[in-house]
DNA sequence: CACATCTTGAACCAATCAGTCCAAGATAGA
DNA sequence: TCTATCTTGGACTGATTGGTTCAAGATGTG
């Protein structure tokens, strides 16, 4: 079985996606890597990396694909802003929802071990988070209905409530429990925007 | 150095939990605790019990102490809701800001771990948040001045927040900034007491 | 058919993991 | 002072860690 490229390239990144996701950077071994992937050893040191280089690949992964949900559901935060909020925590509960993937959050893991992560994967978190602040700040300052300080206080707290979605969703908090949670900042944005 | 007790059992449980705090279960090993209390490998092991014992112990000190702190903060919900909500999320802003203690959360830690922990600490972290639901429920509940309905979201919300100040704190979250997340939930309830 | 190219599985490495054991030595009571 | 008791530190185990190397073999091209 050689001579060409052998495996899907992209069904192998989303496996090993899953499986930081899921047990995190320091209880994922190259041997779980390595049944998760189904590829050898070697040839995932060779063709991904090591571990650390394959976990970057997978955070990049993680916040591009889930990154552009979030931009999509943000669109229409011009005309809609509350809709907006309340579709951008959709794409966070919808990913916790779907079995087909773990519940938590890879960037929330990631933030919580930064103490024991290298530098580079440290910094990588900590600007997909930055990010993630960025979108929503712009999105709540579009529509010109709020001051900048509460589309800047409403920004830093729907990331954070964005962020608790992961830690209370391990815990084994139900969809209506996370509905709840959201449910609060979809009300208060609700109320902020009321002349 | 033998005969009686040789070193401070509550020392030694503060250095063990702070070490499991700051790296979390897997990142900390049996060298690190036992460079972290100053015990040998073997006193840990029969005095502590072992690595998982140790962690359950670690984590009932940390709901029994903050959770304490907790406790008084609310003491006041039903005569000052807001204020109460408001001490109550101080008590976490200071352990955050405190530089003798990590930041991030114990139990925020142990629940984004869940997956790969043993089940006898997975449920004694699902218990702790309970219990942390549990106290602002009734807080929220007793100054009459909430339906059950909003006290119950309140106190749903306001568990989770608290959860993401850890996540925030991780990623380099400034105090102005943990603080700024808090407050929109304060203003909430805030805005919920009108009439 | 034959060659060059690439992947693969397995073996190997030093380091570290959690856990166990025991002789050495210090203490307290007699 | 003598002895029974208990803690202690170090040595040790078998398993696992991330990382590396390499011969065997499968493939596409000539």
């Amino acid at each position: 079985m050689a001579g060409k490229k052998q495996f899907d390239m992209d069904a192998a990144l989303d496996a090993a996606m899953t499986q930081f996701w899921r047990e995190g950077y320091a209880d994922t071994s190259l041997d779980d890597l390595s049944r998760a992937t189904g590829l050898n050893r070697s040839s995932i040191y060779s063709s991904l990396g090591g571990k650390d280089t394959l976990f970057l690949r997978c955070l990049e992964r993680y916040a591009a694909r889930y990154g552009e949900k979030y931009d999509a559901a943000l669109a229409c935060a011009a005309a809609e802003p509350v809709a907006a909020l309340r579709a951008f925590f959709d794409v966070t509960l919808e990913r916790i929802a779907d079995p087909e993937v773990p519940d938590g959050c890879l960037i929330a893991q990631s933030a919580m071990a930064i103490p024991v992560l290298s530098p580079g994967v440290a910094e990588h978190t900590r600007k997909a988070l930055g990010l993630q602040r960025q979108r929503l700040r712009t999105a709540l300052k579009a529509g010109g209905r709020l001051t900048d300080q509460h589309a800047e206080a409403f920004a830093e707290h729907t990331v954070a409530v964005n962020q608790s979605l992961a830690v209370m969703s391990r815990a084994g908090a139900s969809p209506a429990q996370l509905r709840t949670i959201v449910g609060v900042t979809v009300d208060a944005l609700s109320q902020a925007l009321r002349p």
